[in-house]
DNA sequence: TTCATGGTACTGGACCGTCTAGTTTGATTT
DNA sequence: AAATCAAACTAGACGGTCCAGTACCATGAA
């Protein structure tokens, strides 16, 4: 352990001291090169600099180029699913359930078709290859934690008669798709301007959610 | 033009001089690594050596390492569409609807979820900040297509009224996603083995189908 | 048919310039 | 005294070029 000086309780998540905030300055810069230029393409000096920060103090607090890159994707990865599933839409005394989906999917749209999240998931299927547990962490904390989260509520709903589902991770993966399949892949190619605008998010989500209720609806 | 020996047809598509069999190494080669590898930790001397070849052929066909990627991302994504689009399934006389569209589905899948194709996928999504245009190919000659595809044949089976289809755009997008989505990202991230296999493919097909006809079926 | 000739492609490897991960140093700040 | 800084440095990789010599292949002469 370093010199833990006096530990306050919110110095121990964001320490005020030197080395702390030239460590998240490191963070801060490295995150926003690596997920803007990728990982090779990436050098070490840019972070310093854009830090303003010595190489030194780089290395002084990161071993290497990988585990910083490692460290920082799954802090982004985290936060960005943790962002996803807290305030999870509740359905509200007796609301029309295609409405409830409706708001469900909006948002679910609205969080994954962000710049940042979608540069990370273009960054992290690039590096598939050199970096596959990255991979795997961020297939668990979003669609795989985003479908099984909806699976549970779906099987809620279900019980309370509201759905008629029989298989609920089966109806929460196709809902998924249903609804983030095509502005996912349109945004992951096209790039971060071809993300539709917020109407025309509605608009697809409703499209989604009534076909989704023509089978699963009662 | 240089000394046009004797122009059989074949010759002109595959050429057997001794030029042009090294240049279709150099390619084949580059496809090789480059799909591995990726555009930034390929470098020329694995190329040249991988294709038997001396590093001034590679740059005797090819200007520099940059086309030499784009020309092979090109042609990759060339054959693979056109591979996808060849023999699209018809629909038999009286055959059930829902047969014929799990036929569609299931070929779909098994055409995309290969390997090669992911490959291609992964590299050019990592790639898009640099070679925006091959994304925008892929994604044309890919998804776009066959959604376009599919689009024409709903509005077709509409007509017949064989399906309740009022937009065929939206009702293709949808039924390609309710299809493709899990696999797809799955073998994105989770990489080539966790593509599954054909029995586990065809139930996947038929649960989306299911669902899509619930809503467009008549 | 056989042989010489010449043009062209190819080889292998040296080479240049540049870039970059990571280290070292010696001064400066706090 | 500890942390930080700027800057130089090491060591190696890589894109691309250059060059001296070799293999291939067409044509024309013998």
């Amino acid at each position: 352990m370093t010199t833990t000086r006096s530990a306050g309780v919110s110095e121990e998540l964001e320490p005020h001291g030197r080395s702390a905030k030239k460590r998240r300055a490191i963070l801060e810069a490295a995150t926003e090169v690596f997920l803007q230029k990728g990982y090779l393409a990436t050098n070490m000096d840019e972070i310093a600099a854009l830090a303003a920060v010595s190489k030194q103090t780089v290395y002084k607090n990161f071993p290497n180029k990988e585990m910083l890159f490692v460290e920082i994707v799954s802090s982004v990865t985290n936060r960005a699913s943790d962002r996803v599933h807290s305030k999870m839409p509740e359905l509200a005394e007796g609301e029309d359930i295609a409405d409830y989906l409706q708001r469900y999917a909006y948002r679910q749209l609205t969080t994954v078709l962000t710049p940042r999240v979608m540069q990370l998931r273009r960054l992290v299927i690039g590096e598939v290859g050199r970096f596959p547990e990255l991979a795997k962490a961020l297939f668990d904390g979003g669609p795989g934690r985003a479908i099984a989260a909806m699976a549970v509520l779906f099987e809620r709903l279900a019980d309370r008669g509201l759905l008629a589902i029989d298989d609920p991770a089966v109806a929460a993966s196709q809902f998924n798709w249903l609804i983030m399949g095509e502005p996912l892949n349109r945004a992951m190619l096209l790039g971060d301007e071809s993300i539709p605008k917020p109407a025309k998010l509605r608009r697809h989500a409703a499209a989604g959610v009534r076909v989704f209720l023509a089978s699963y609806g009662k």
